[in-house]
DNA sequence: CGGGTCACG
DNA sequence: ACGTACGTGACCCGG
């Protein structure tokens, strides 16, 4: 007989979870009636992979019918102080059943009872037949469920991503049987399902307790075993809630289901009815997914046609004049585009495109004089990109109206994807496939040989650039994002273009000496570290320095992470009072990693042609607004102590007789924090100019006028402070100054009392987050925030505290790129040149003769680059090396 | 390819 | 009861 395979979906979880999971997508996830998507496009992925993965001969998809159930009979709170579901949700669950019906599957919900016990129900009937079942959930409670035959699928934070639980995978994971799970669960309780279980007892107590006595009758049965007096006066007094608690979990596997397994035949899709569903819904990817596999005669092909003209010398001067602009996409296959071999161009407007591989092209007649016609709009995907490239051919592209990949990062920080058609899909476009797709991925990567291949995808680029821009700039209008589109980061995009092209001169002779300086120090220590240790081994790996130390050596273990000891510098700086290799080991981390990452790293991409390092920032990454910089990273050069910092001696100005000139905005964020908060003695302080830190240890001690703020009293009050713009928790605090939690927690209120303003933004920032689900800089930057509504507690605090911080660090990083803008003009008839960007610097090479004018210019574009309530400080410095610009 | 560690603001 | 400071990138190890 052949194999039976029966597929249970718990139908309330997983929809939930779809609907969680592309949360930060529900805008994009609405049909033409306006009917939000999300959760049923999330719920078919899911099973189009467990059909994939499961190929059932039997399915069912089970609801929930109502909010009372036999549960809230023997428990009146069960699942109470739940939040009402989103309407947006709700709406979905009747197409859900809808799709179920069009791919054959069979739906069920019964009164009283959960989908849960519908499932355990069902579960066991297909046991005891010799079905093999796959339970789809994603509740973790389900995993009780696994046997022999019967595995758990749990859909992980993403819809695609799915954990199978088999009863030895539960036991790896939870510690316990599947039959222990509802021990586990009458011990600790459930919070979503808002019933307690006994005190003071969480999941790891629960685990170890269970695992010790079996279940919660062994628990009792061998209370006068257990030593802890807490612990045995909270079981005592919580038996009841504990048995209630284990019933609660326990789920029914004899529920009056009146469908028996037999009947829930698999019978595939119904393209009569899926096609046209499709259709209502707007899944363009999941009707041409049919059409690929060959199963629907109906559907619409996978891509459509798209023409192109191949371009050559011979026919590039019948090229139209563009009047109307045009869009162009120039294609490469690294992502270092100051290297990348430049494989082909597209260009064209009104789905007319041209298309090449003669990339020479561009540097003649027409192409370059169009390109760099300011008055033709030029409709691209990644700016800077295209820029830099077009620079290598000495063509400057100038005129850019849209980039797609800018917009699309400011709308959504998490629509940044380097691959235009995986951005085109997360704005619902289809029609244009993935570079890995077409190209492949990691080293077989290649761009292909077959002309048409290569020009259609090219040509489809082009026209997914001109048929989203429309949507693109609309939606960055409705969200008042324009000028920030318009004014700061097109714009930026090309001065930060300009500086990755200038680079910054690194003197490879000075990193060599240091290096070999180095070379010998190591050997040094490391043979001091063998002596000490007994042996030779590799002191890069915590894994064998762990086995080393606190094995062979016995030291005591400090802390410990996931995978074994931690060889953190905290722990290795409390041993080494008692164990000199740690003070050593210390030293040569320190030496080994400047070595490896700026002496060795640096060395590798200096560029032999003019001795300079060319970086690239990332412009559409971070999600609060900042630049990052790779390829070299040059945000984090060594500063903090004296032998890292010596890096910055390599570094010099391009000519002669030229300096290093450096401007910072001295404590730019609490600015921005004073004046976002309106904080009156805040922003006081910075009124008269008082050192920030100190004024606020004198607030937070509460100390009188005449008292000195010792270095010590100054420090504290500035982790404080640090505190409060990353989002403060009394626990982050007590770690960071190494004081009690309840301390930590009284200077918070403290700080709070004192600076009432600061206290009420915070309060704002969450609150706008949990109403508007994002919160906004003052260029009105956004940052969704998904996981401020999570149940789960750790998510739910990440997210409270990124409402507080993004607005500040984010505000910052709008000054600085606005600083940035009109520094570039500022400086059009100089010969010095803005080089780097590190936050809340700016660095610069300049004549000599020119330093006296900069000192001046420079802090005055930087703090008029915006009207705060409070003035901003700038403070420079310059010399022959960027070491000496302190 | 993920985790640990450490460099920066 | 939960278990955290915010934002990054590069290197090394070991599976």
């Amino acid at each position: 007989m052949a194999e039976k395979r029966l597929l249970l979906i718990d139908g309330n979880s997983v929809t939930f979870k779809a609907f969680f999971a592309l949360y930060t997508a529900l805008g994009k996830f609405t049909n033409s009636e306006g009917l939000h998507t999300n959760a049923i496009y999330g719920f078919n992925t899911m099973l189009e992979t467990m059909l994939k993965v499961v190929q059932p001969t039997h399915a069912l998809v089970a609801f929930d019918a109502g909010k009372t159930t036999f549960r809230t009979k023997m428990y009146d709170n069960y699942k109470g102080g739940r939040a009402k579901t989103a309407p947006e949700l709700s709406e979905q669950f009747p197409y859900v059943k809808e799709l179920l019906a069009a791919r054959g599957i069979q739906t069920y919900e019964l009164a009283n009872y959960e989908a849960d016990d519908i499932i355990g129900t069902l579960a066991k009937q297909a046991e005891e037949q010799g079905f093999t079942t796959t339970i789809v959930t994603g509740d973790r409670d389900l995993t009780q469920l696994a046997d022999d035959h019967t595995t758990v699928s749990i859909s992980k934070k993403g819809v695609s991503e799915i954990e199978h639980y088999t009863p030895a995978y539960v036991k790896e994971k939870m510690g316990v049987t599947p039959a222990q799970i509802i021990d586990i669960k009458g011990l600790q309780g459930d919070n979503s399902d808002n019933y307690p279980g006994v005190t003071g007892v969480g999941p790891k107590r629960a685990v170890e307790l269970v695992s010790t006595y079996g279940s919660i009758d062994g628990i009792y049965d061998h209370l006068a075993d257990i030593t802890a007096k807490k612990l045995k006066e909270h079981l005592i007094a919580d038996h009841d809630q504990a048995l209630l608690a284990k019933q609660l979990a326990t789920i029914k596997r004899d529920a009056p289901v009146e469908k028996t397994v037999s009947e829930l035949v698999y019978k595939g899709d119904d393209y009569d009815q899926l096609v046209p569903f499709y259709q209502k819904m707007n899944f363009n990817q999941f009707l041409s997914k049919m059409s690929i596999d060959g199963e629907a005669p109906t559907a619409t092909p996978g891509l459509e046609e798209v023409t192109y003209t191949v371009l050559t010398a011979d026919n590039v001067t019948e090229l139209p004049s563009f009047t109307d602009g045009c869009e162009f996409y120039l294609e490469m296959l690294d992502d270092n585009y100051h290297t990348a071999e430049l494989a082909g161009f597209v260009i064209g407007h009104n789905d007319q495109w041209w298309v090449s591989r003669d990339t020479a092209l561009l540097q003649q007649a027409p192409l370059k004089g169009l390109l760099e016609n300011a008055d033709i709009a030029k409709q691209v995907f990644d700016a800077k990109r295209t820029f830099v490239a077009l620079q290598r051919l000495a063509v400057t592209l100038t005129g850019v109206d849209c980039d797609l990949l800018l917009g699309s990062y400011l709308l959504n920080t998490y629509d940044n994807s380097n691959d235009l058609g995986r951005l085109a899909m997360e704005h619902g476009y289809h029609q244009v496939a993935t570079d890995e797709d077409v190209y492949g991925k990691g080293a077989k990567a290649a761009i292909p040989d077959d002309d048409d291949v290569f020009f259609s995808h090219l040509a489809r680029k082009a026209r997914a650039i001109e048929q989203l821009r429309p949507q693109i700039f609309k939606d960055l209008a409705d969200n008042e994002q324009t000028d920030l589109y318009r004014d700061i980061e097109l714009p930026m995009a090309f001065v930060l273009a300009r500086m990755e092209v200038a680079g910054i001169t690194v003197e490879a002779s000075e990193l060599e000496a240091m290096g070999s300086k180095f070379t010998e120090q190591l050997a040094e220590i490391e043979q001091t570290i063998y002596n000490e240790a007994g042996e030779e081994f590799n002191i890069g790996s915590p894994k064998q320095l762990g086995h080393i130390l606190f094995e062979k050596m016995g030291l005591p273990v400090i802390k410990k992470t996931k995978t074994g000891y931690s060889t953190a510098v905290g722990v290795l700086e409390k041993l080494a009072a008692e164990a000199p290799i740690a003070e050593n080991i210390l030293k040569y981390r320190k030496i080994a990693k400047i070595q490896s990452t700026y002496v060795e790293g640096l060395l590798k991409v200096i560029h032999p042609d003019d001795q300079k390092v060319h970086t690239r920032y990332l412009q559409t990454l971070t999600q609060t607004g900042r630049l990052s910089s790779v390829d070299p990273n040059l945000q984090n050069i060594p500063v903090r102590n004296e032998e890292g910092r010596a890096i910055r001696k390599a570094f010099v100005p391009s000519h002669p007789d030229w300096e290093i000139f450096s401007s910072d905005y001295s404590q730019i964020e609490l600015r921005v924090l004073a004046h976002m908060s309106h904080d009156k003695q805040m922003q006081e302080a910075f009124r008269e100019g008082q050192d920030i830190h100190a004024a606020t240890a004198r607030r937070i001690f509460k100390m009188g006028p005449d008292e000195e703020v010792t270095p010590n009293i100054r420090r504290q009050a500035k982790a404080v402070n640090f505190g409060i713009v990353y989002g403060i928790s009394d626990f982050g605090l007590s770690q960071n100054i190494g004081i009690s939690r309840k301390q930590a927690k009284a200077f918070i209120d403290t700080y709070f009392e004192e600076y009432p303003g600061v206290k009420a933004y915070t309060e704002r920032m969450v609150q706008q987050a949990h109403e508007l689900g994002y919160v906004e800089t003052i260029a009105h930057r956004r940052r969704y925030l998904p996981d401020i509504n999570s149940r789960n507690f750790n998510q739910r605090s990440f997210a409270e505290r990124t409402a507080m911080n993004t607005p500040i660090q984010g505000s910052a990083a709008d000054i600085i790129k606005i600083a940035m803008i009109r520094m570039e003009q500022a400086l059009k008839d100089m010969q010095a040149t803005m080089l780097l960007q590190v936050h809340d610097e700016l660095i610069f090479e300049a004549p000599a003769s020119e330093i006296d004018t900069l000192a001046k210019l420079v802090p005055s574009v930087m703090d008029s680059a915006i009207e705060l309530e409070i003035p901003l400080k700038v403070e420079s410095h310059y010399g022959p090396t960027w070491y000496d610009a302190k």
